[in-house]
Parts: structure tokens; C-alpha cells; sequence
RNA sequence: CGGGGCGUAGCGCAGGUGGUAGCGCGCAUGGUUUGGGACCAUGAGGUCGAAGGUUCAAGUCCUUUCGCCCCGACCA
């Protein structure tokens, strides 16, 4: 019974895509760089997706949707966004046999075609803000590629707003950023780290990119969400322009903000172990899977009828439940199965629960080593059928919570603080990896060094900074500013 | 785009010196099994990535070509 999964320990990166393959979340497509998405991981992108949209739509946003071609001449309106993108766009060429008058792009990102639209919907101070999500598929031409953490094709959510002053665009900007870390922490379970982007990460064509970043379970940074201040920019050079109070002419200042099928990449590493998948419960497409187990054919009719009947009270009490009634497979490669794909709770009913009139829970979180060293109980014996749907959603409550304590014990146990010198942040990189957190008072241009040497970079400057006044490794000069280096996806 | 590797059954692979294609898993059927990845029997499944060439004969040798994977540079 040899693993189908590669350890973490022998080869991360093997690892996150035997766990793909074997937890059936998404197959490569005949296109290099693409992916399918099945529908188990298709399922995790619709929680990503119903967890945002809800946040959305209670901050005041609407849905809209955008074309997928923009006429190519709008990519080259903003002078940085141009040079940001142009090296990674699909651009067609021929339309219906015919070559095309203005070749069109397939979209990177929306600002330019939706500031396009904007600057003809704003006239007056009174059609401002305009706060509009859309969900889309976007294609960036990518060297090289990793399912869902970098594809050619992706999904995702950018959000697009425009108001009348900068304060009320930066508070959208923050607040955006809030709702990305709330739905990590809360429905992912992965605690982040808030963040401004650095001169050379920001996005391009934004006064500031604000990021959450998340640490993988090899240490490295993932970002996780975005969100862009524009400024002025994409409305000077798209031309939204209103009226103000004072019939004066303004540009409009702008927003965008983005979030993607990365995540689900990010709750794979945030949360997997050797065994596969573990999903948190607000996630997870099956909460509780139902295995029945039985020997001789004369039980199997009543540990059916009883394991039925366990289901009929959990889907009652709103747990998504899954039952596993394969006959050909044994109930040891089905416990398998479902840890290697994350189910977070597995009910086992066998003759002896019919007779005890009980079930046996086992948490996907813990194991027989984790809880020998401490941990909660792998499996819970002797479980009353009559408080079964309570047990399982106490259950899930206690799994999603632990995830996320998990988590963040590996992040801190993996965080460096108090390096003093180059050759100790190298040598933290190096034995150690994680995130290095480091008081900062460097240059763009340092910061390519550091990349050049070491491959990390500052993944950002944390909003939450409580060390005060230090001394930068790598200039000796006295700063405030805090910075977290790590290699990052 | 640089550096490696690989294209043979659904998947993973084997097929010295050329001689008409095989193994494991999976799949189908039947039977025995089922509380931590069951077993037996029978069976189905192949234009050997593509195109040219050498040869009586090519998975194997030669040429060309296409594609994929991994590691870098680039990036959400």
C-alpha cells in the first residue's frame, strides 16, 4: 500500500501535483499551460466564489461582465501597464479567415476596456462611485506554469471602482483588502498577512498595490489577493472625467482588485499533508462522507437502513454529506480515498454501530500520530446516533478552527525576525527558508540585488509593524519600515 | 528563451546487437471478500507522437518535425 502521493519532505513540488491528480481536482489540458478543472476543484472554486460574492454585494458592489477582446490600441494607453503586460499577452490576429484591422488582445485584466466604458458612464460627481465586480476568465502567457497557481488561462474575480476623491478611492482600496483577508482567515482558514507592495511588485499602472500573503507548507509566500490604488492613472489615460460640486472638470480616481483560482492552490499547500487534501469545513464540497461497512450479506441490508437514516439527519441539519455506497470497494481503500481528497469528517457505521445504535467519527485533521503526541482524538468510538448531526457539525466547527491555528503555528514557527546582517538573512534563507522580517531601508535597486542573489523578495511591508525603530540588515540605516522577504509562487 | 528529460494500451513503464509488441495498475464479467489501500479466474484494449528514408523486414537504424514534463529567467 505504497503512497500515490510523494511526501512533502522528498519533493514539495511533486507533491502539490500528485495531490492534485490523486484528490481528482484538475487534470493538464492538450494546451501547455492549461488546465482543466474537475468538478471536485471546480466545487472549491464555487465556495471561493459564493464566500466572495456575498462579501461583495454587503459592501455595495454589482456584478457586470466585460468582453474578452480589447482592441489592442487600449493596452497601450497607460505607459507602465503597457510595459507591464505586453510581454504576456494572446493576441489575435484574424477574425472569420480575415486578418483583423486592429489586432485584439485576450485580455490580461480588465481596467483598460472597463475604464473605456467608465469614462463614457461619468459625466457628473453624481454617477460616481461606480463599484462593479466582474467574474471572469483572463489569459497571461506565462513561461512557466503550475496548476492553479499560474496558468495561461485563469479565473477570477477583478473588481473595478471609480470616485470622486482619492481619500474615498484609497478607503475602497483597504476595504477590499479587508474582505480578502476576511475571507481567507474565515472560510480558507489561511491567516494572512495585510500588506503594501513594494515599488518593484506593484501592479502595473497603480499608484499601490495592497497584497495578503499567505505561507505555504514549505515555507514560501503565495500571494493570495490584491488590491490596487490607481490614482488617476487609467482615468487620465481612458479620459473618466466628471463634473464636480463646483463645475469643475476632475479625473475620477479608480480601483481594481482581484482574487483567483490561486486560492485554491493556496489551500492545498496551506492546509495538505503527506496524506493529501485537507479542506477546511466552510469549503470543503463534502463535509461529512458516510462509509458503510458491513461483512456478511445478512448485515448489509441493516447497516444500510441505519447509515441511510445517519445521512437523512446530517443533510437535515445542513451538513453537506456525502454517502459512499460503492460496493466493489473495501472500506480501507474508501478511508483512504476520502483523506487523500480532504473530506474533513468520515462517519463509519458497521455492525457493531447498528447494534450500539451509534456511529464512529474520524477527524481528517488529526491521525493516530497526532494524537499520540497530543492532538485530538483521530476517531471517535461510540458516537449516539440520536446526536449524530450535532457531534459532526461541532465537529467541523472544531476542524475549521484548528486548520487555521495549524496554520498559523507553522507560519510563525517559520517567521525570522531579528536579523542583523546580509550574511544572516542569507543564511536564514538558506537553512531555514520562510518569511524573514527585517527592518528595511533600501532602494528598488538593492531589492533587485537581493533578488538576484538569494531569489527572494519582499513579498510586503505589513500594515501590523509593532517592532519600532531598527537598524536595516542591509544598509545599517535606522528605519521604522518593516519588511517581509520570503521566495514566493 | 537557456539547461535537462520524455513520447509504446486509460495511467505508469519494459522492450541488448532490426524478425511482426509485453508487464504492473486500471477496466469488463463471474465468484469469494469487506472495521485501514482484498483475492482468484476469464477477458477487452495498440495506426509504438508525426512525416520521410535505409532494409526482404523498423518500436528498434538515419533525417526532419510536432508535442509534453521538470529546472531556471518572467509572472497573480
Amino acid at each position: 500500500m505504497a503512497s500515490k502521493i510523494t511526501s512533502r519532505r522528498e519533493d514539495y513540488s511533486r507533491w502539490y501535483l500528485d495531490v492534485i491528480r490523486e484528490a481528482q481536482l484538475a487534470e493538464n489540458a492538450p494546451v501547455r499551460g492549461c488546465m482543466v478543472i474537475k468538478p471536485y476543484g471546480y466545487t472549491l472554486w464555487e465556495a471561493v466564489q459564493s464566500g466572495l460574492d456575498r462579501r461583495f454585494k454587503e459592501t455595495g458592489h454589482v456584478n457586470a461582465y466585460f468582453p474578452l477582446f480589447i482592441p489592442k490600441s487600449f493596452l497601450e494607453k497607460e505607459k507602465e501597464h503597457v510595459e507591464g503586460f505586453s510581454p504576456e499577452l494572446a493576441v489575435v490576429t484574424i477574425g472569420g479567415g480575415e486578418e483583423l484591422a486592429e489586432p485584439l488582445v485576450v485580455r490580461p485584466t480588465s481596467e483598460t476596456i472597463i475604464g473605456y466604458m467608465y469614462s463614457q458612464w461619468v459625466q457628473s460627481y453624481r454617477d460616481l462611485p461606480i463599484l462593479i465586480n466582474q467574474w471572469a476568465n483572463v489569459v497571461r502567457w506565462e513561461m512557466r506554469t503550475r496548476p492553479f497557481l499560474r496558468t495561461l488561462e485563469f479565473l477570477w474575480q477583478e473588481g473595478h471602482t471609480a470616485h470622486a476623491t482619492a481619500e474615498e478611492a484609497l478607503a475602497e482600496t483597504l476595504q477590499m483588502l479587508d474582505v480578502y483577508a476576511d475571507f481567507a482567515i474565515r472560510d480558507a482558514a489561511i491567516p494572512v498577512i495585510k500588506g503594501r507592495k513594494s515599488e518593484r511588485e506593484k501592479f502595473a499602472g497603480a499608484v499601490d498595490s495592497y497584497t495578503i500573503e499567505a505561507m505555504m507548507g514549505n515555507g514560501w509566500a503565495l500571494q493570495s489577493g490584491t488590491s490596487h490604488f490607481l490614482g488617476q492613472n487609467f482615468a487620465k489615460a481612458f479620459d473618466i472625467k466628471f463634473l464636480d460640486q463646483n463645475n469643475a472638470m476632475q479625473h475620477a480616481w479608480t480601483t481594481s482588485w482581484g482574487l483567483s483560482t490561486r486560492m485554491v492552490g493556496a489551500v492545498i499547500m496551506a492546509h495538505g499533508d503527506d496524506q493529501g487534501l485537507r479542506l477546511p469545513p466552510v469549503m470543503a464540497p463534502i463535509q461529512a462522507v458516510i462509509v458503510p461497512i458491513y461483512k456478511k450479506e445478512e448485515e448489509r441490508a441493516a447497516v444500510m437502513d441505519f447509515a441511510r437514516a445517519v445521512e437523512a439527519q446530517l443533510k437535515a441539519a445542513g451538513v453537506r454529506v456525502h454517502f459512499d455506497g460503492r460496493e466493489e470497494l473495501t472500506p480501507g481503500f474508501k478511508f483512504n480515498d476520502w483523506e487523500m481528497r480532504g473530506v474533513p469528517v468520515r462517519v463509519e457505521i458497521g455492525p457493531k454501530d447498528v447494534a450500539n445504535n451509534a456511529v464512529v467519527l474520524a477527524r481528517r485533521d488529526s491521525s493516530r500520530e497526532i494524537e499520540a503526541a497530543g492532538g485530538p482524538k483521530a476517531k471517535q468510538f461510540g458516537v449516539p446516533v440520536e446526536g449524530a448531526a450535532a457531534a459532526v457539525q461541532a465537529l467541523l466547527g472544531e476542524i475549521q478552527a484548528s486548520l487555521l491555528s495549524q496554520a498559523t503555528a507553522h507560519r510563525e514557527a517559520n517567521t525570522h525576525r531579528g536579523i542583523a546582517s546580509y550574511d544572516q538573512f542569507k543564511q536564514a534563507l538558506e537553512s531555514e527558508g520562510g518569511f524573514l522580517r527585517v527592518h528595511w531601508a533600501g532602494s528598488s535597486e538593492d531589492e533587485d540585488q537581493i533578488k538576484a542573489d538569494t531569489k527572494a523578495t519582499i513579498r510586503c511591508f505589513p500594515f501590523d509593524a509593532p517592532e519600532g525603530e531598527g537598524v536595516c540588515f542591509y544598509t545599517g540605516q535606522r528605519t521604522e519600515r518593516i519588511a517581509i522577504f520570503a521566495r514566493a509562487y
